[in-house]
Parts: C-alpha cells; sequence; structure tokens
RNA sequence: GGGGGAAUUCCCGAGCGGCCAAAGGGGGCAGACUGUAAAUCUGUUGUCACUGACUUCGGUGGUUCGAAUCCACCUUCCCCCA
C-alpha cells in the first residue's frame, strides 16, 4: 500500500523496438509516453533520433520530445525536471506515465533518485573545465588523476585517471563547493524512489538480429533525408562544435561528410559501426535494471509488438 | 617470354635467426557509469588441464642447438621490361 506515483519504464538498445512496445502499452493501459533520449529532446533533429511519427504522436502523446534547441546544452538534470512534471502532470489526470528511451543515465537519474536540484553550486563551470582540461594535457592525466586522490581518493578509486571528463568532473565539484565528489553523491541518492515502479526491458537472445535491425534502419535514415537533416542544422548553425547535439550518432558522422571530410558510404558505414558499439553499451547498462525482462526474438525472428505486449502486460 | 616484389593471428599491418602467441591500429567481446551520457573510459581478443603446455606467420622439404625470420621448389597475387 503506497501512494507513489506508479510509472512503467520501457528500456532497451537503439533500434530494440522499445518505441514500438511503448506504443502498445500506451494504447492498452492508457499511457502517455515520457521520452527518455538525451538527442529527441532537440527540434530538427528527427530523421537521426528515430522520433515517433506525426502518426504515432496522434496515437499517443509524447512527453520530452522537442523541448529545446539543439545549440544549447540540455543536462541530465534537466531532463529529470522536465520528466518529474510530465509524469506528474500524466498522473494527475489519471493516465499510466511511460517513460521509454535508451538514456540510461537520466532514468537512472529519475528513478533511483538522484536529486540534482538539491545540489545547489554543483553545476557546470566551463573555465575551470577548461582549466584542468589544459592542466591535464601539460602535465599529463596521472597529474590530474593525483590531483583528485589528495581530495577524494573514494571518486578518484572510481575513475581511470584516463577518464579525463570524469576525473574534471569530480575536482569541478570539489573546487566549486568545497565538498567532495563522494560526499555530494551520498547526500544526493538519500531517499527512496518517489515512484512505484516497474522495468521492462528488450533483452535480444541474438545479438546479430539487433545488428541487422540497426543496419536496416541505418539505411532507412539516410533514404528518409539524415544528410539535408543534417546539413540544413548544419548551415543554421545548430549543431555547434562540442555541442551535445553535434555528438549524436548519425549527426557527427553526417557532420563530417558534410563539410567534406567522409565520402558520403563511409560516413554511413561508420554510424552503423557507432549505433552497433552504443546498443552493446545500453545493453551492458540496462542488465542492471532485469526487473520484468522480454525477448523480442526467438529462433532467428523478430515477435510481434502485441505478443509482446501481452507478456509484459502479464508480469504487471 | 625476361626481371623484380609480396604472402603474418578476424582485417590492416610491424617483425627479418633466440627476448615472438608475434608491436600498433581496426573490428569483435566483456565491463564501468550521479549535471556533455548517442558522451567518456577500462579490460580482453590462438587453444587448453592457463605462473605451464600445445598448435600458428601461403604449401612442402631443407640449413641450424633454435626459423615468421635463412635456402630450394611449389601455389597465388602485384609491379616493370618484352
Amino acid at each position: 500500500m503506497t501512494n507513489k506515483t506508479k510509472i512503467l519504464a520501457v528500456g532497451g538498445s537503439t533500434a530494440s523496438g522499445k518505441s514500438a512496445l511503448a506504443l502498445a502499452l500506451a494504447e492498452r493501459l492508457g499511457g502517455e509516453i515520457v521520452s527518455c533520449d538525451s538527442m529527441a529532446i532537440y527540434r530538427g533533429m528527427d530523421i537521426g533520433t528515430a522520433k515517433p511519427t506525426p502518426d504515432e504522436l496522434r496515437r499517443v502523446p509524447h512527453h520530452m520530445i522537442d523541448v529545446c534547441e539543439p545549440d544549447v546544452s540540455f543536462s541530465a538534470a534537466d531532463w529529470v525536471e522536465g520528466a518529474a512534471k510530465a509524469i506528474e502532470d500524466i498522473s494527475s489526470r489519471g493516465r499510466l506515465p511511460i517513460i521509454c528511451g535508451g538514456t540510461g543515465m537520466y532514468l537512472d537519474a529519475l528513478l533511483r533518485p538522484i536529486s540534482f536540484s538539491e545540489a545547489e553550486g554543483v553545476g557546470t563551470n566551463e573555465a575551470l573545465r577548461e582549466e584542468l582540461r589544459l592542466f591535464a594535457e601539460e602535465n599529463g592525466n596521472e597529474a590530474l588523476h593525483r590531483r583528485l586522490c589528495e581530495i577524494d581518493p573514494e571518486s578518484a578509486e572510481k575513475s581511470h585517471p584516463n577518464n579525463v571528463k570524469r576525473v574534471i568532473r569530480a575536482l569541478e565539484i570539489y573546487y566549486s563547493t568545497g565538498k567532495t565528489k563522494t560526499e555530494w553523491d551520498r547526500e544526493s541518492t538519500m531517499g527512496e524512489s518517489p515512484y512505484d515502479y516497474r522495468i521492462v526491458t528488450l533483452d535480444y537472445e541474438k545479438r546479430d538480429i539487433l545488428y541487422s535491425r540497426i543496419d536496416r534502419r541505418v539505411d532507412i535514415m539516410i533514404k528518409d533525408g539524415l544528410e539535408s537533416e543534417v546539413r540544413s542544422l548544419y548551415e543554421k548553425g545548430q549543431l555547434p562544435e562540442g555541442s551535445t547535439a553535434a555528438q549524436g550518432i548519425g549527426y557527427k558522422e553526417m557532420l563530417l561528410h558534410v563539410t567534406g571530410d567522409l565520402p558520403l558510404k563511409a560516413a554511413v558505414e561508420l554510424i552503423k559501426k557507432n549505433t552497433r558499439n552504443y546498443a552493446k553499451r545500453q545493453i551492458t547498462w540496462f542488465k542492471r535494471y532485469r526487473d520484468i525482462s522480454v525477448i523480442p526474438d526467438e529462433g532467428g525472428i523478430m515477435k510481434n509488438t502485441t505478443a509482446l505486449s501481452d507478456e509484459v502486460i502479464a508480469h504487471l
């Protein structure tokens, strides 16, 4: 007996079919979808992020899609804030919020929960990051890591010296708040989840099937005009170097082609490869969430969405 | 027809008598993940009974205490001259 908000989350790698499953579940359970995708939040990035079609949007309301321009940076904390609002809104209207997406960290931050908002002053400091980056360049990654060892051995232990971004982040937290990342982490995870949630993951039996779905999906994106989408965003200056949007798979590679550094064919192959690698990372991430697991492929073929949603509903 | 060069572990590619199961890169596989996360990073990648043994460097046969490395022939590929 709890008065927590009930939600359902659907996780899985790109091209796993989670969007179709979430859509079917939303229709059958009276739900609305909250996208959990670090790229679909950007307006104008449609083809490369495989956003829902207008028809799908009509069938089921979606949230956290097209919430900002690609040239601004949108953080995990921003997403959690928006998603939490959307969840309350959906729930208050008596409908079921269904989180769907492949960005593991966002989901994690929302559900565990990690309260970024309470950690005031732990935001980002670009100038400081730049300074630390330079320090690492001049003195080596090890030297930067040693600095972290001195102030926060516990978090230093957790990030490899070569993972400069992480080391910088930990140092940034300490220098701008006086408190170590370890302390912040501990505080930000206190308290239990505000949600009564179940997580469904799509776990392929055969990696090959997932990979061929990825290849097919990329080919379709190309046919649908990914190149001109990227070109037009680029010409409008909406994919500035270093921005999150410009790092999206499909975007960063096509950008190389658009600027003349890579033949189209090579760019397409790179997109496929990077998508496969990304899918693997997502699979690793979602393994920790094995709650309700459905297997989309059986004996080398895909099951249909209705069958999958039946399985999920049987577990609820 | 004559001359020259090359064949290496999944791929590219280094090695040119012992320190070589063989650099490096790619790809694959596994993993980490608290404000860039479609990012960033780590480990692993011949086989096994795995601090050791065994089978690998186009094929066969030699030289040598010892060969991916040297010699002979064979096969395939590339280049140059005709």
